[in-house]
DNA sequence: ACAATAAGATTACACGCGTAAACAATCCAT
DNA sequence: ATGGATTGTTTACGCGTGTAATCTTATTGT
């Protein structure tokens, strides 16, 4: 059942894209990333197509046009990231992973009031 | 300058031993590996060689055994790990990540604690 | 002292990924 | 219709990693 698509970091770069705004040209993802980084074109071809094998997006072939659709969602993405993430550094301990990056990172008040808020929320009908 | 040694996953549960009891022997390591996954002798001792090379163990040869040492700390991996992850994942967006996990994962009653615990130090003198 | 055993070092191999060149097909302009 | 440009497909290659067999060296029992 859809087999665990596991997308590298080159391949999460085009997926952002994408996410960002849906459709998009080939040429439009190559301009975009040669922007972000110094990759070929070629290279950048290359992605398209192991995300179009690995049916991480698709296409729809508008007259000359190419043009390309996620079909893995930024959310389920995230989620299988993080759920390995956690997994592989941490054992599966939440709490201890949040500490560490709350102790390391450094957060916008806004950023804070936001997660107090969640947390509340979690603590009443979590 | 330390060149930001990059340990595997596979290699990571072999640091995950010595960092709760060090020293080990490769026999321990070894040992106690194979509870835990279905890797063989020499899987393992594979792993505990690029560690060595990677200068991320050492060991004391005391007569007839090898005891191993962690060089890196479990901090030094968590802090590098989550610096990827944040980046490669969420763009550095440590607001957005945290609010995912905390939307996906289970958390316990003294987890969300301390948490707020946390956020709220962090909000007076962060 | 020597054979068996244990422990570490070396070598191997396939696969994913970053990187890209080479090749093929398609389409516009002349 | 034809050649150049554009865009997609195939092939390539080195490195890290998971996986492990083989080789070498050191230790220990007899």
């Amino acid at each position: 059942m859809s087999e665990h698509i596991r997308i590298s970091e080159a391949e999460g770069a085009v997926m952002k894209l994408l996410w960002e705004k849906e459709p998009l040209s080939a040429g439009e993802i190559i301009e975009r990333l040669q922007h972000q980084t110094d990759w070929s074109d070629q290279t950048i071809k290359t992605f398209l197509n192991r995300l179009l094998n690995k049916e991480a997006i698709r296409f729809e072939k508008t007259g000359r046009t190419y043009l390309y659709y996620p079909i893995v969602t930024r959310d389920q993405y995230m989620k299988a990231e993080n759920r390995s993430f956690l997994n592989r550094v941490y054992d599966g301990a939440v709490g201890l992973m949040c500490a560490k990056f709350l102790e390391d990172e450094k957060l916008s008040e806004s950023d804070i009031e936001q997660l107090q808020q969640l947390l509340d929320k979690k603590r009443k009908d979590g």
